[in-house]
DNA sequence: GTGAAAGCGCTAACAT
DNA sequence: ATGTTAGCGCTTTCAC
């Protein structure tokens, strides 16, 4: 593959030493070098459509310049904005990211951890975080450099960058409340995931606060199908008279749409729904979502910024981040019937 | 960082020459090596946690192991599933992606395609193919491997991957005249796109074939914003009969509902609308989207079967691939009202 | 079957 | 201000 052009070669054009090349070519050590020098090396690599070798730059530094990103699935709709997110605070600075996913498999989590390590990356954003997390335990333990994203682990010291999801589940109640709700359901993520144990936390609470009767009904995942399965247990036994159900996430949300058709009830009329994140299209569906916007692009943003302080200053205390949400009332939420 | 054990290390704990380990430690030398040399330096490996350094193995070997994928936007949601795709390939022959997005402009592709070379990928998969596309003509002159996915580039010789746009035309139309449909839209995709081309182009066929009064409506990209632009014009002239819309991608016909709603007509009532890729969620919009499925998956996937194809086998003839596609009936298509 | 030695392309200390 | 030198960690000829 093309390309094999080197520091020679433009030394060898300019007539001056490859470290004198490699001065005047960077940034930093460009003005230890004669202005009149920089210009003809300039010249010379231009000419030779010099671009320098980033392997080489690294396995000299011990800096890839790459940060790997772990996801568990990028087709999940929350990532992509988050990775754009990591980028625009990477890419100006000179870094890439790396991105891999897990499919919520912790050994593939390891294996691709060690993989990205094997290929130096500078540190890491872990998306994948569970509350017991030992693969985060043991990377501390090796030094290595991690923040937390989406999704916290206890015990781990490392900084993460969260929504405020106790204050979405309150602006959700108030909503509700407001619209004469006071018996509502909440679709819980599954067990073992900060976001999950957050929300559901803020869910009782709210239940409390507000003096709403609540039920909170467990998934075994954050997907469509796990949302449609633990609605389909409410649905299918008496009623109860709830009429309200606030899910963990937008995808258990839309669960609940395929449920409540199923069961010949119309959303919102029968049953008001809120959801969580405000996923691309959110609004695009049937009825558009009522939902708690959550920017993961600034998110990945944020994250990204921690990581990059760290690197650059092993010893900076970066802290927990938690980032503004804003409930976006759409389509799927209207007045209790009585 | 962590991570800082070498082969020397390796070498010294197992008592033998670092040649030795790196020939014991590789699958295509180990061969070369003394069995139980070979389980003696293993078991020092695992020891001390030896991770081999990939730039430095890069840098002998002059391969990075890693390709670059150059997208449009990730946030379109066509693209996380075709690099889930490009991944389910590469990730087990031990390559790497590195996905990086132009946002449309051809400078930021520019710049993104020399510092994924500085990164010395052993090659590209670009799905921001147009159809004059300078960028590519120049790479494939400084001998850069490159498999284009989704669209192609005129006038250059890289194997591409597509979807057979054509056959989907032709399914969407014997569905729609079946429907009772004779006077159809195509909310065509923005110029310059072998995409766009295609279907513009197998639409016209079609209503040849089928004798349907066709009206080619272009649109500025493949955007919802656009779509619903471009067909605002069409309902703010007089109705013309047209019973039938079809939208160059997904995006579109989704900015196709958004204009029919805010002219108080109701899909399929009033006019039936079909979309292209059969993007994540298109049947949970409202009304579900009838469409043409391509698997994006499999796109990835082929595109780095032919771009490894082409890395360990640079004179391997690698042509165009044409993927197979279906027509996905679901809530936005109906009998023509007479 | 294993050791020795060179070198991938670069940067950073040191010397001048 | 620039040249010299060494070496990052690995693979791979070439010896033996």
């Amino acid at each position: 593959m093309a390309n094999r052009v080197t520091l020679a070669d433009v030394a060898a054009l300019a007539g001056v030493h490859p470290g004198t090349v490699s001065r005047a070519l960077s940034a930093k050590t460009e003005n230890q070098v004669n202005a009149a020098t920089v210009r003809k090396v300039r010249r010379a690599a231009k000419q030779l459509g010099y671009t320098p070798n980033a392997m080489a730059r690294g396995l000299r530094t011990r800096l890839s310049m790459t940060v790997g990103v772990i996801v568990p699935d990028l087709t999940n709709p929350i990532f992509p904005p988050m990775v754009r997110g990591i980028d625009s605070y990477l890419l100006p600075r000179g870094y890439s990211a790396l991105v891999v996913n897990t499919d919520g498999s912790d050994e593939t989590e390891r294996t691709v951890f060690e993989s990205l390590l094997a290929r130096q990356v500078d540190g890491f954003i872990v998306a994948t975080g569970h509350t017991h997390h030992r693969l985060m335990a043991e990377a501390q333990e090796r030094g290595v450099l991690v923040v937390m994203v989406n999704r916290d682990a206890h015990g781990v010291r490392y900084p993460a960058v969260t929504g405020d999801d106790s204050l979405g589940i309150k602006e959700i109640f108030a909503h509700l409340v407001a619209l004469g709700h006071s018996r509502i359901v909440h679709l819980a993520g599954p067990a073992g995931f900060s976001t999950s144990e957050i929300r559901e936390e803020a869910f009782r609470a709210a239940c409390e606060q507000f003096s709403v009767t609540g039920r909170v009904l467990p998934t075994s995942a954050y997907s469509i199908d796990a949302g449609q399965a633990a609605m389909d247990i409410l649905l299918d036994g008496p009623a109860e008279g709830f009429t309200a159900v606030v899910a963990g996430n937008d995808l258990l949300a839309l669960g609940a749409y395929h449920s409540l058709r199923q069961h010949g009830m119309v959303c919102p009329d029968d049953m008001s729904v809120v959801g969580f994140n405000d996923m691309p299209f959110a609004g695009d569906f049937f009825p558009p979502m009522t939902t708690v916007r959550v920017s993961h692009f600034d998110m990945g943003a944020e994250a990204a910024r921690l990581l990059l302080a760290q690197i650059e200053a092993p010893e900076s205390t970066a802290l927990a981040v938690r980032l503004p949400v804003s409930l976006v009332v759409r389509g799927s939420t209207a007045p209790a019937k009585r």
